[in-house]
This record gives structure tokens, sequence and C-alpha cells, in this order.
DNA sequence: GACTTTTAAATGTCTGACAAATAAAATCTC
DNA sequence: GAGATTTTATTTGTCAGACATTTAAAAGTC
């Protein structure tokens, strides 16, 4: 592990991508313990402070975990599931927030992405997934329900959905996408009658699922899709004409 | 902005999580300029060492950008897609080989997604996309290349196949996925014969686009996706084997 | 042998200082 | 007065040293 003394980058930077190679590259193994901080301010010849400047950007990419004590210190961490979701949540939520990516062009690559679930989760599925689905649809009729807790309900079926697909790297890929539509999802108003269109969706999906049809889930993810981004287009169609009116 | 004072965890990953979820609230906008160190220590109420880590964790996850100097600062950074792009194929990689996921579940996984782009790409895939996959097919067919070219160049094709389908939301989903296969992919040795097998199915991919026929390029991903899983299978009995005498 | 205390090692935080970069403001030159 | 140059103020980057806190091993106590 060495450092460019010619690099004009800030030295916590450098040093962080120094580690983080090594652990890509496996030469630092899952549990390993890193040096002290004191030690790396020795090797790297900086003082503490720019090592832990180093070890807290590795920190915020989950890429390391620290303990305090003795035989305490900085170890590498294995990149859990649930940290890979949230990393990768935040990271496409802002990539559409930022980027104004057109709530089209997301709602595409969303269920282009989810289709290529339907298959497998329609192999695969337990009773579980199905339950869950078939829960989420109970809970998606009941009258006193906010847009909030819909669309909350909504990410939950088609998770459910995915997770099918028993694929627990298809589950991460998929998280991103799904959950970063939430935002935009959330702009939207449901009508009584928009919300019943939905839950008929679903229910044919679920339907779908269960016979293991996936074609049929493939099919009814595509109606959903062209429903969602018609309804997208009557919300902002209808706010423009308030604007204009 | 606050810190809740009851908590135990790290100051510096409090102050972060704080910013953080100002700029995912779009209560920060991008290129809003953050306060100074010595203004942000003096509103939490800690050291500027501290407000310097929980910056540092930000700037890892290319939420902000520091600039030097007078009127410099920390700067709420846009999210691009290149960056994005990195994040997602690091967090990728390390998932995959710290937690054993097997080849199978991997490669399911990628061509699932792959084949989700193909109707799209069919359809939209400009003439520079289909020349870009002809070239690597080339590439691919060339005697003297070592196994990593031939990776890099079939990582290639698949990404010049992903982009075709135009929308940035996906190229930026499969990124992850198809790279973070390649370290795996980089431990199979392809003979002549298993490269001349590839090619042919890159060629009909290649084929089937240029048709627009996008039904037909799923299927040729189905079976590059069988051939693939084959090839490691006999790639890993070999190496059992050898192992055994 | 079980419990308590001590101790050493490590991270977390604070203070104060200086270096380096940078853009605005002030000054100088013609 | 216009343009070039210097000064200055602000801000991040880095360093050094100190103390607080946590933790597990080691030593001590009964």
């Amino acid at each position: 592990m060495k450092i460019d003394p010619k690099s004009s980058a800030d030295l916590s930077a450098q040093i962080a991508k120094a580690i983080r190679d090594s652990i890509v590259a496996g030469d630092l193994i899952v549990d390993e313990r890193l040096p002290s901080e004191a030690e790396l301010a020795d090797h790297f010849d900086v003082s503490r402070s720019t090592v832990r400047e180093a070890l807290k950007r590795l920190a915020a990419q989950s890429l390391i975990r620290t303990q305090r004590g003795a035989f305490g210190g900085a170890f590498v961490n294995r990149l859990s599931y649930p940290d890979a979701y949230g990393q990768q949540i935040t990271t496409s939520t802002l990539l559409l927030s930022m980027n104004s990516v057109s709530f089209d062009t997301a709602c595409e690559a969303r269920y282009a992405l989810e289709r290529s679930c339907a298959p497998l989760s329609a192999d695969r599925r337990t009773a579980d997934h199905l339950a869950t689905m078939r829960a989420e649809i109970f809970r998606q009729q009941q009258p006193g329900l906010t847009d909030e807790a819909f669309c909350a309900s909504d990410v939950a079926f088609h998770r459910a959905l995915v997770d099918g697909a028993d694929n627990p790297v298809l589950s991460y890929q998929l998280a991103g996408a799904v959950e970063a539509m939430q935002p935009l999802m959330n702009m939207i108003t449901f009508t009584a009658r928009s919300r019943e269109e939905i839950v008929a969706l679903h229910t044919r999906i679920a339907n779908a699922i269960e016979a293991r049809d996936g074609a049929a889930a493939s099919d009814g993810l595509s109606q959903l899709e062209h429903y969602t981004i018609e309804l997208a287009r009557s919300v902002m169609a209808k706010r423009t004409n308030q604007k204009a009116g």
C-alpha cells in the first residue's frame, strides 16, 4: 500500500484509495484488522487526523467498520445485502432527483427490470411471497389510506414479486430501481378510481404468479407500466392547467 | 439540521447523516454551498475535526465536493452518471466477491437484467451501437487475444447492447450487473473452441438487434447464459479433477 | 474458582496552529 | 482610466499534542 507523493489530490483521498484497492483486490480479506490509526499514520507518513479522514471515507462506503477499545480498530467489513441495498437506493434516488430524469424514462427502466424477474418469480415464488402480495393488495383497498401509504404498499408488493425470484443479486439490483421511483410516485395523487385500476392490475399479476404463468405476469407489468405513465401524464397535465387557469 | 445528543453513534456519523438527509430531502440543492467547517462546528457544537470527518464521509459518496480558498467550501454535488456507475460497480463487485455468490446466481441475474434491455435496444439502437457490437465481435476473433482482453471486449459488446436501449437509468443499473461479473468471468479460461461458440452467439445477437428483432435477441442472450454457465461448470470440474489427481 | 480492579491499547473528540489555495479588493504602472 | 500586480481575507488541508471513552486482557482479591 503506497501513495503517490507527486499527486495533488488530498492525502486522505489517496490513502482511502490505496486501502480500498487493497480490499477490492483481495489483499485485505473480510474481518481482517487494519493497522491502528497510529501505525497507518507512520506507514503513510501523515498525521493521525489525515488517516482518520481516510478511514471515515471507507466507513461511509461500508468497506470497514471500527471498534473502540483494546484489540479494537478498523476491520474489513463484509458488505451485507442490506448495506448494499441502502447505498443502491441512496445513489439511485439522488441520480434521478438531481438529473431531472423524466418520469417516463425512470418508469420504463423500472418495469423493464421488473419484467425480467417475472418468469423466475412465477417459477420459484413460495406461498409466503404470494401471501405478502395478496396482503398488500388488501391494504391498498382500504379507504382511509394516504397516498404515501399507498405508495409504500405498492413498493412492498413489487418487492415481494422480485424476492420471489429467489435471486439475491436480482433483489439487490431491483431495490434501487423500485425504491428510487418512490419520490417520483409520491408526486402523483391517487384517486379512488386510479387506485381501483392499480389494484385490479396487481390482482392480475398476483394471479399470474400464483398460476406460475411468467408471461402473463410480464404482461400485467407492462399494462401497469402503461397505466402508470398515463396516470402521471394526466396528473401533470391537470397541474399545468391549474397553473395556467 | 440537528443531531440527537443522546445518540451513542459517532458524532461525525450523525452529522453526516443530518446533512445527507437534507440533501436527499432537497433542502440543500445542487451546487448550493454548505456553511464553512468552522460554521458547521459552531452549529453542531463540535470541533472542526469532527465536522471534517463528517464531510469526508459525504465526499466518499460523491454527495459533496470541496474547493479550497476564499469563497471555496463544500458544495452539494450533482451526482453524475459516471460517479453513480463507479459506485454501483464497486458495490456490486464487493457484494459478489465477499458473499460467495455462486457463479450461476450472478450469471442468472446478469442475463435476466440484460434480456430486459433487448427489446428496447432492438427498437432504438443506432448504427453506432451496432457498429460497436460488430467491432467487438471482430476483436474477439483475433488469435493473440488474452483472456482478460477477451473478457473486456465481452463487456464492451454487452455495454453497447444495453446502451442501445437509450435509457440512461437502465444503462446505469446494468453497469453494475455486467461489470461486477467480470472478476468471476476472468476465472474462466477461454479455449479457442469456446471463444468460437461465444462469437457465434454474439453474432446471432447482433444480427437480431440489426433486424430489430427483440425476441430473437432475448433468445440469443438466454443461449449465451446457458453456454456460459456450462462453460464455468466444466472449467470448475476440470480444476477439481486436477487438484484430486 | 469466581468476582473485582487495574491496566494497556485503541478509537473518538477537542484545541490550536500553520500551510496552501483562491478570489476579491487594493494598489501600482503606464 | 485600463490593465497588470500585489495584498488580503477566507477557507480547506495538514499537523501535533492532549484528553475522554471504550474495551478486553491481565492482575489482584476473597
